[in-house]
DNA sequence: CATTTATTGAGAAACTTTTTCAATAAGGAG
DNA sequence: CTCCTTATTGAAAAAGTTTCTCAATAAATG
């Protein structure tokens, strides 16, 4: 039983092969991908896969914290599977290629240093770079 | 003349009735709001203002980065007035009070360290805090 | 004040996301 | 292994958001 698998089924979750269809879908990809793309790709695992349960499955996953949402330039949103302590993600502008990234003192004293100066006290973040890969900035896009 | 009028106009936009109300609607709220929250307030100040002229203004202030989006909990967006040089928000959870940061040599340094460890050339961001606001925290909501 | 042309509002259209509902199938109990 | 309960599903409808179209309007310039 993959990790996933142990997560959701200990959360009270059922194991159904529209769920499977979608974290592999989610496992295979480098690149945050649409509910739309996300269903057509799923279909190709599992047929009858529709569009509600895409969105369904993913609201499901993002409160698991199985999946992350990425908010991309052209205004929409995508999803990528999410590494345990890898909070924040850097996404390449070219080839669209994501890359996580952990928590640093860098971090910590950011966080502490906006908590001194604004008074609010942090409670949660949304950090997403954008960027060149190492191999877009190779093929020369920068 | 206001300083986002200067903006617009040497960038070659016209100052009309309708922008002018958005742009005061935004400047006056602490919260992030919605196009059709922004449209509701505007008509109050100029009656005949329509959707469609707040999402086409909103997406023109933001290109000139007069205004920032900020993606929100329930999975909206809203926007705000932005000050030049604070491109990051912090927002508050309970009652969605806005406050603005600068950068710091520890966003320096995290940007830094994000590069050697990940190869990525950094570009461009989004960063977006939440947490409770000072009278929030007073008030007991924490 | 006339001319040019960016801008507008209204409604239609395109998309995205959520809801409804009857049918299905997962998982535990026996 | 089989039955039961009930979470889950797909399809279609509904709700909501954002963009587009187009004729009318009104900024800015001279």
């Amino acid at each position: 039983m993959a990790d996933w698998e142990i997560r959701l089924s200990t959360s009270g979750y059922r194991m159904t092969a529209a769920r499977r269809a979608i974290l592999q879908v989610l496992g295979e990809s480098a690149v945050p991908l649409s509910p739309q793309e996300i269903c057509r790709q799923g279909q190709a695992r599992y047929a009858p896969l529709g569009l509600a349960t895409v969105y369904r499955t993913l609201n499901l996953l993002e409160k698991e914290a199985l999946v992350r949402r990425v908010y991309q330039e052209n205004g929409t949103c995508g999803y990528l599977p999410a590494s345990p302590g890898h909070c924040h993600t850097i996404l390449c502008r070219s080839c669209g290629r994501a890359a996580e990234f952990p928590g640093s003192e860098d971090w910590e004293g950011l966080v502490a240093l906006v908590q001194r100066t604004t008074g609010y006290r942090v409670e949660d973040h949304l950090l997403q770079l954008v960027g060149l890969c190492p191999d877009c900035q190779k093929e020369g896009f920068g």
